[in-house]
DNA sequence: GACATAAAATACCGACCGGTAACAAATGAG
DNA sequence: CTCATTTGTTACCGGTCGGTATTTTATGTC
């Protein structure tokens, strides 16, 4: 039957329109396997997605912490970010962690709660980020490296979310641009 | 029966969750109906939530056009949307409008078709107050209107849904400002 | 009181959901 | 070959969904 199979095909669909408008019964028929069979891999549909959610992490999401622990200073960073967001072609259709966070409440325990950790990841790299790039005098102005981080993580989530639903690329990378300008005020 | 009440328990039940979250079960429970009558006044799901839509609009949405009409110059009319934003107790739940653009696709037609008419609106009224601001001299570097006025708009939306998540309003005023910093650099 | 009419509620429809019991086909060990 | 165990399938469960046919209740009129 093939774990592996069904978890890309589930990351396909969950990731191409939204975890909450595709069913088990879906999956299974995308996947041309019995309802049993996935359940008895997985055990709930909780244990789907949380499986699904893993694999994109290390799949997809990895290569966002590599960026920002590629220590190659605050510019060069931050302008391999909107690359990322605004054109990279795996985020065309968004991002399947960005549309688990934002319908949270939507999802089983076991999922929330890993959403929930790999949110914290995210939040804890972007603050190493900019402390490494406070550290070494690129830092513009008063604001706390907290408040910086979050300001930069949703403002890279809102670009991504924007690509789902089929903006513009350019018009994505300007406003991107404009919204991270704040960390480069000469 | 009274439709009014029923329209009012519909938003804010919309409003305080999802749309996509509350049933019409839900709903006629909740105003002390049965079914039959709902759909007796609105014809269906889709007529009730455009009803409410429009209800909102009117009622809440109006509020953010005032100020934008309102002719007070751009850094004044930026800190009165950070207030409306970050402060307004009624979007301490988010707002129902931009709700339901997040799910657009879960809605039917009707209700869908009002959501972009009034996100059009919205737009034509960020660009004209730029382009006001532009023609008194107040606009800053080379971006086009169009394009501040998209990123204006999703800044105003992006503080507001983070109010529904129950994020810190002070933090979330303290980014917003530093989002619509870019409109009052020296 | 008798009766047409309109508004209400009850009870139901088929479709789909997540999840599972019961059963058939394959597979390995002795 | 036999038998037990696993793997997969079909068929079903209770529940909720949006929506409606049917029946009850109220209302006004003569």
């Amino acid at each position: 039957m093939n774990a592996e199979k069904v978890l890309d095909v589930a990351m396909t669909a969950y990731w191409q329109s939204d975890p909450a408008d595709v069913s088990v019964n879906a999956i299974c028929q995308m996947a041309g396997i019995s309802k049993p069979s996935l359940y008895r891999e997985f055990g709930s549909e909780d244990g789907l997605s949380r499986a699904v959610l893993d694999r994109y992490a290390e799949l997809v999401l990895s290569e966002i912490f590599v960026v920002l622990h590629g220590g190659q200073g605050l510019r060069r960073t931050l302008t391999d970010l909107i690359d990322f967001a605004s054109a990279d072609p795996r985020m065309e259709t968004g991002c399947l962690f960005y549309k688990m966070r934002a319908g949270k409440h939507r999802l089983g325990p076991e999922t929330r709660a890993r959403v929930e950790e790999i949110d914290a990841a995210a939040q804890a790299a972007y603050v190493a980020f900019l402390q490494a790039a406070l550290d070494a005098g690129e830092w513009p102005d008063g604001l706390s490296v907290e408040a910086g981080a979050k300001y930069l993580g949703e403002q890279v989530a809102l670009a991504i979310t924007q690509r789902a639903s089929g903006e513009d690329p350019e018009r994505i990378r300007e406003m991107l641009t404009l919204a991270l300008s704040v960390f480069t005020r000469p």
